[in-house]
DNA sequence: GGAGCGATGTCCT
DNA sequence: GGACATCGCTCCG
C-alpha cells in the first residue's frame, strides 16, 4: 500500500486555471472503512470568482459558498439536482474566491468497493465508476455533510491528494460542461487521450 | 451510440 | 418560483 508526499496548501495557492491543470495526474485518495479508495484525476474544471459568471461565487460569499472564499486546499461539496454531490476544492489566497471542480478521475485500487457504493453489481465496466463528479462522489463516499470544508491538504481529514510522480504527456482544454453562462471559455482540462474522462 | 427527458433537494431572487 | 458545475433510463436508428 503505496504513500506518497501529499499536495501542500501551497499547491493550492495560485489561480484555479493554474491550479487545475496541476491537479491531472494526482492521485485522490479517500479513506474508507480502514481502506484507501484512490484515484488518478483526469479531468478538472476551473471556476473563478468574482468575475466568473458560471462560478457559485459570482454574486458574491453566501453560507453555501464560503468555503470557496476561505483559504487554499478545503473542500467545497455541495448538492446538485436534487441527487448529486459535486467535489471542488478551493484555490487562492484567503478572501479571493477560486476552486477546481474535480470531474472524472480513473479508478486505481478498491474498484469493488466503489462499485458496491456506485450500487453497480461489478465492476465490468469501470468508466461507470469515476467518470463524472457525481459518480467520483458516490463511488468515494463524498458527501457534503461529512466532507464539505475539510482540509484536503491533511492526510487526517480521511480525504487528500498525493503526488505518485504520474506527469500526463499532453493536457487538452475544452470549454466547461453543463453551464449556460460564459459557456465558451476553455477551462475544462483533461489528460489527452484517457478513457476515464468524461463524455 | 446518441438525443430526449424525468427525477429530485437546495439555493437565491 | 426558477435555475441548477448530473445521471440513467427510454426510444430510435
Amino acid at each position: 500500500m503505496a504513500k506518497f508526499p501529499v499536495l501542500p496548501r501551497e499547491f493550492y495557492l495560485d489561480p484555479p486555471d493554474i491550479v487545475a491543470q496541476r491537479l491531472l495526474g494526482k492521485v485522490l485518495v479517500r479513506r474508507y472503512e480502514g481502506k484507501r479508495l484512490t484515484g488518478r484525476i483526469v479531468e478538472v474544471e476551473a471556476y473563478f470568482g468574482l468575475e466568473d459568471p458560471a462560478a457559485h461565487t459570482f454574486a458574491g460569499k453566501t453560507e453555501r459558498n464560503q468555503v470557496l472564499f476561505g483559504p487554499p486546499g478545503f473542500a467545497y461539496v455541495y448538492f446538485i439536482y436534487g441527487m448529486h454531490f459535486c467535489l471542488n476544492i478551493s484555490c487562492e489566497p484567503e478572501g479571493q474566491a477560486g476552486g477546481v471542480l474535480l470531474r472524472a478521475l480513473e479508478p486505481l485500487v478498491e474498484l469493488r468497493t466503489m462499485a458496491r457504493l456506485r450500487g453497480l453489481a461489478s465492476t465490468a465496466n469501470p468508466r461507470l465508476l469515476t467518470s463524472g463528479p457525481g459518480r467520483l462522489c458516490q463511488a468515494l463516499d463524498i458527501e457534503r455533510e461529512t466532507h464539505n470544508g475539510i482540509d484536503v491538504t491533511s492526510r487526517r481529514s480521511g480525504l487528500h491528494v498525493e503526488d505518485d510522480g504520474f506527469a500526463p504527456l499532453a493536457i487538452v482544454a475544452s470549454p466547461r460542461i453543463g453551464i449556460r453562462k460564459a459557456a465558451e471559455r476553455p477551462l475544462r482540462f483533461a489528460i489527452a487521450g484517457n478513457r476515464f474522462v468524461s463524455k
